[in-house]
RNA sequence: GCGGCUCUGGUGAAGUGGUUAACACGUCGGAUUGUGGCUCCGAUAUGCGUGGGUUCGAUUCCCACGAGUCGCCCCA
């Protein structure tokens, strides 16, 4: 128990760490090029923010929070996804006054209380974009492609994307009706969660493995048949900048977010070799959300991307850059005295900015040529009475195994 | 929250109701004089996820819990 980190969390270990801060890298750099700012929002923030900005009745919401009064008898919960804080820090500290397009995007972990299992864990980390105060459907585009991008760039093959359009407060709701009216008449061969789903979120039914492959699915209306004459302009706009951009996308009708904030552009990218948990990415349009949440009706885009899912792909097609741990330098002491020559020496290399390492356990001389070895050092360093008689180190290039004794002040030189 | 499978040392693992829990890798030490990588030798789990129970006796059987894993729900 002690000894265990609480379920669903995971150490990040040297070794690993390196990994994550290449990705890093790669994610600001991209979105620099797209123009994108980073923002950091707190970890945690009032349980009431998400629960009006994810919306009551989502998992996420009902089942999925961390949540908490505080010593100040408020509640508080951590944050299960960054959306709705980013749009809380967009108004709060008047973010739109800047500029009428605010892009912004953000790195770091949330938390979301689930059974974990591969590529799904309580404590994850997202990377993740908001561009806010545009409703130019080109903006939902350059969400898309940079996602698309991101992951392409690292090398991903393998990878599908998925649009769809969800439809508007204007539209949706008649295309739910018309969907639910289907599944209920057709209800005795629902599987049952599916019959949950109908009173819950029809929209859900599609999207159902168990019936999905039934026959009566084939004929279930479609969301174009609903569409108002906004949500369908605007979702041909879409496909028509993603074309222009080569971009390689599948129009499923069947892709439906779970967080209620979602209109119009709904978008996914799987990796599927992941198995279950095969989304790598998806976001899309909210339009409602920043009214939602208390500020001027606002239209936004957004994605989030996992990062351990990321990291699993990478791995799974060895995309992930070898590390380098080597030193330059590893001081070998022979005797009590020269231990502090050595340590002595180490410093001086170190102020160098020479990487340089020795052995404190007080080793036989053969035991710490092999940790030189071990290592990775180019050079070892060799101090016995010798040198320290006479000022002097020898190097040997542990690589060519040639070695030369040189004055003390000179073995930096000697080994660059 | 629901279901299946799994759980032996630092790692990969073999194994059995009963006296010393294979093997490999790793780690540490050694193979005369101050020098590594190869080779050789030696050491390295009083312990078999945790807690109960059955039994003369359990790592091996049973139960509970925990963790992992695969799937469901949902999602990144």
């Amino acid at each position: 128990m002690l000894t265990n980190a609480p379920r669903g969390t995971k150490d990040i270990l040297p070794g690993q760490v390196e990994a994550w801060l290449w990705l890093e890298n790669k994610i600001r750099t991209l979105c620099k090029v797209y123009g994108y700012e980073e923002i950091r929002t707190p970890t945690f923030e009032h349980t009431e923010l998400f629960q009006r900005g994810i919306g009551e009745g989502t998992d996420v919401v009902d089942k999925e929070m961390y949540t908490f009064t505080d010593r100040g008898d408020r509640s508080i919960t951590l944050r299960p996804e960054n959306t709705a804080s980013v749009v809380r820090a967009y108004l709060q500290n008047k973010l739109y006054a800047n500029a009428g397009l605010v892009k912004l995007f953000y790195i770091g972990s949330m938390f979301r209380y689930d059974r974990p299992q591969a590529g799904r864990l309580r404590e994850f980390h997202q990377f993740g974009v908001e561009a806010l105060g545009e409703k130019n459907p080109a903006v939902d585009a350059e969400i898309i492609l940079l996602a698309w991008e991101f992951l392409k760039s690292l090398g991903l093959s393998d990878l599908k994307l998925k649009i769809n359009t969800v439809g508007c407060p204007a539209c949706r709701p008649i295309y739910k009706k018309k969907l639910t009216e289907y599944f209920s008449e057709n209800v005795d061969e629902l599987c049952g969660d599916c019959r949950r789903r109908l009173e819950k979120n029809p929209l859900r039914i599609l999207d159902c493995k168990v019936d999905g492959l039934k026959e009566f699915m084939e004929d279930a209306p479609k969301i174009e048949t609903c569409l108002c004459d906004d949500c369908r302009e605007h979702f041909n706009a879409v496909k028509k900048f993603l074309t222009a951009a080569g971009v390689d996308f599948e129009v499923d009708s069947r892709l439906v977010r779970g967080l209620d904030y979602y209109t119009k552009t709904a978008f996914e990218i799987q990796y599927p070799l992941l198995g279950a948990q095969s989304a790598v990415a998806g976001g899309g349009r909210y339009d409602g959300l920043i009214k939602e949440i208390g500020g001027d009706d606002t239209p936004a885009v957004g994605f989030a991307a996992g990062l351990e899912r990321i990291l699993l792909a990478l791995e799974l097609q060895r995309l992930l850059p070898e590390q380098n741990k080597k030193i330059a330098a590893f001081i070998v002491a022979s005797g009590a005295e020269a231990e502090t020559y050595a340590f002595k020496l180490l410093t001086d290399l170190r102020r160098e900015n020479i990487s340089a390492a020795m052995d404190f356990a007080k080793k036989s001389m053969k035991a710490q040529m092999k940790a030189a070895a071990k290592s990775g050092a180019k050079f070892a360093l060799i101090i016995g009475e010798d040198e320290i008689a006479s000022s002097t180190v020898t190097v040997k290039n542990l690589e060519t195994s040639a070695q030369v004794k040189v004055p003390l002040q000179e073995v930096s030189k000697e080994i660059i």
